[in-house]
DNA sequence: AGATATAATTCAGACTATAATCTAATTTAG
DNA sequence: CTAAATTAGATTATAGTCTGAATTATATCT
């Protein structure tokens, strides 16, 4: 392959690319419609889409309604033209999808992670399912594009290389980009999860009617997702929306970063999960909700919370509240269109989305509050495996200059 | 003028714009040099250079040394080609800069602020002041091609309108850009001050060898300046980088925006000063640098520190220690490759930033810290000025698809 | 002095977008 | 029902940009 320059294809791709996202974000249309729609003359527009069909990568699909001549004949994109491979990978499990070139789902599959915890066999559960998955879908192989792939932080996306993941203590720097193409002879994508929710919810959920995105991932820890101008920001060394680890009690309670007051450390489940327990002692044990010879996790919150149990209310609230102090800053800093909430918590709990947000909006600096917009997340557990999708058919759909 | 479109200009701007940067970056250099810098194929760079030598806005500058071959011809931006304006108001004055191709200080001029603090005496003082030092300096004036401002926020950049800034209170809704536009007919682009310092740094600074910066302008309030891929991050209401609004103690004392605990009620050099007042206060107002019967400001405040007076170091370090800990949020969220402090405090007090560094360092997440770079501003007082000749030379040197 | 290396020029060619003109199909006015 | 107007699309010629090969110019190295 050539590399990028400055010249006629650079030129060519970025029209093309320009047409298809057109074409995906619009339905089918007219050449004249994109023509109108992208600002390019109707002739540069119809060569391109003669050749985008011809390869196959558009079919017609009907002609339009006239207004006043000659009937449109609309393009579409070619659902069978390309397919993807998402994959969700965490601790626990391993969800795959195989989604088609209009971003529909043929086939998917969910795998318990293997006990061991091992990297390679991660590899080689995944190799196998995939390899399956395409098989039992009838898929011609040489469509597949590439294979986007949700996973713990940190990554070095560069290299695609997971670092040391705090929920995967067996995993050190495990170079998941690179084993997965050896093993699937397909491209490989590696993004973090919190990442690849925010992406997920721009391309399918919540997000898409803007371009400046703060995704907040409440899980075990709190983390992020920063979409600026479109494009995910990922910072200096990949590390961009650590916003779980900003103070807002410089006195707080100690955190695992090492750092006191986060808000990680006082509004993640795990620090509801803790406040419980130590709540619980201080009552000396007694709850309907949380029996004495159970252990308070958080399933059993959960569980607790489904009974709308008092003291489960009051701590999650609680922190819906330092989520809510948490959020200004962040809102301050980046005046972002939309922030979007996610994670086990608050989709169990949607409340904690309203309290966070009106906390927000009445802390949040006055211009800002009238458009100030935070919403939980459409997409639930499916937002990142969502985005390592688009991951992959972003390359397509946008062109990025750098 | 044509509509941008993505076709042949668009193609040509872009390689005469990454041909132009890559002159202004390092100095003196051949065509071979070029192409091979930016990956264009020498006959590409051949003709464009040959092009903007002719337009005269490159000259051959001598002829650089053989490594065993035919030597090469140097070229150079030719610091004649263009002139830019760059003004910096605030509420006290008004100072400009005429600056050449070569961003070399032609002229300059310092102007008290009108008395009445009207926009209309603003615009009349500029124009005047404008016409004056571009006569003064005989430049031929079609040579101008915009004036930078640099103003107090907030700004709508979009529309050039400075929406009611809290340091001017006659001000209210001032299309400042229209204004300047019409008296003196020559482009006029407006930014607000923490935004153009960023830039500034970035340009002629600190900054110049990174492209994702935090610059944190510590003055009467606390404000700041994003820059994401080397462009400024204005947020959606272009209101990002109010980042003197992250809440570090969410039951701190109220700040002026409604919130409590934000960093710029505990670490501006207001909340230095109000601090030093009250502490006075409860001493009964004994103290040397501060006579009972002067006021105590800021200017107070810089003449007790030049004397290192106790309780005024002890109030900045403080300051200066919550400086640190507002940090941490935002180089966590953000993973900025430099985080460039600058302000009146600062400035005065460079172990402010010491400090802030210090504390940032030990609490920030482990994986950022051996990379995080904490640094004072460059360019002082002119950060703000220079930042607004570089938001118009910007526009030659930079090409942004939108 | 001759071989080799680097820089720049010349000229022909490939590719992309544009512009003007034409064909086809459909609606609308009368 | 017919003719004019309207809209979509095709054809052809053209201009502009980058590319590539061959050529010229100039230095260094041996």
């Amino acid at each position: 392959m050539q590399q990028l320059r400055g010249n006629l294809h650079l030129l060519k791709k970025l029209n093309q690319t320009r047409i298809l996202d057109f074409i995906r974000k619009q339905g089918p249309v007219s050449k004249a419609d994109i023509a109108e729609g992208i600002q390019l003359t109707f002739m540069a527009v119809s060569k391109l889409i003669n050749e985008l069909n011809e390869i196959g990568i558009l079919r017609v699909q009907g002609v339009g309604k006239s207004s006043g001549g000659r009937k449109p004949i609309l393009y579409d994109l070619n659902p069978d033209a390309l397919y993807v491979i998402a994959i969700d990978l965490s601790s626990e499990d391993i969800k795959l999808e195989l989604v088609n070139f209009h971003t529909e789902l043929i086939a998917q599959r969910h795998i318990p992670a293997p006990p061991d915890k091992e990297p390679a066999s991660y590899i080689k559960i995944i190799a196998e399912s995939v390899r399956q998955m395409v098989a039992d879908a009838k898929i011609d192989d040489t469509k597949l594009i590439g294979i986007g792939v949700s996973a713990p932080g940190p990554i070095n996306t560069h290299s695609g290389e997971v670092l040391f993941p705090p929920n995967l203590p067996k995993w050190e720097i495990v170079p998941l980009q690179h084993l997965l193409q050896e093993a699937l002879n397909i491209p490989v994508k590696v993004e973090k999860n919190a990442n690849l929710s925010a992406l997920g919810e721009k391309w399918f959920g919540v997000g898409s009617d803007v371009d400046n995105i703060i995704y907040v991932l409440l899980g075990d820890g709190i983390g992020g997702g920063i979409i600026i101008d479109g494009v995910l920001y990922k910072g200096n060394q990949f590390g961009a929306g650590e916003i779980g680890h900003v103070t807002i009690d410089h006195n707080g309670p100690r955190c695992n970063c090492g750092n006191y007051g986060c808000l990680e450390a006082m509004a993640s489940s795990i620090a509801v999960v803790k406040r419980i327990q130590k709540e619980l002692l201080l009552n000396g044990g007694k709850s309907h909700s949380y029996p004495a010879n159970e252990q308070v996790n958080i399933t059993a919150v959960m569980k607790a919370l489904s009974h709308q149990d008092e003291l489960t209310v009051r701590v999650i609230e609680e922190a819906s509240y330092l989520l809510g102090i948490g959020l200004i800053g962040i809102i301050n800093s980046f005046n972002p269109q939309k922030v979007i909430i996610g994670g086990n918590l608050p989709q169990a709990y949607p409340k904690m989305v309203e309290i966070a947000a009106s906390v927000a909006k009445t802390r949040v600096i006055p211009v800002f509050r009238d458009k100030l917009n935070i919403v939980p997340a459409a997409l639930g557990e499916r937002s990142a495996i969502a985005g390592a999708a688009a991951l992959i058919l972003e390359e397509i759909f946008t062109l990025h200059l750098t």
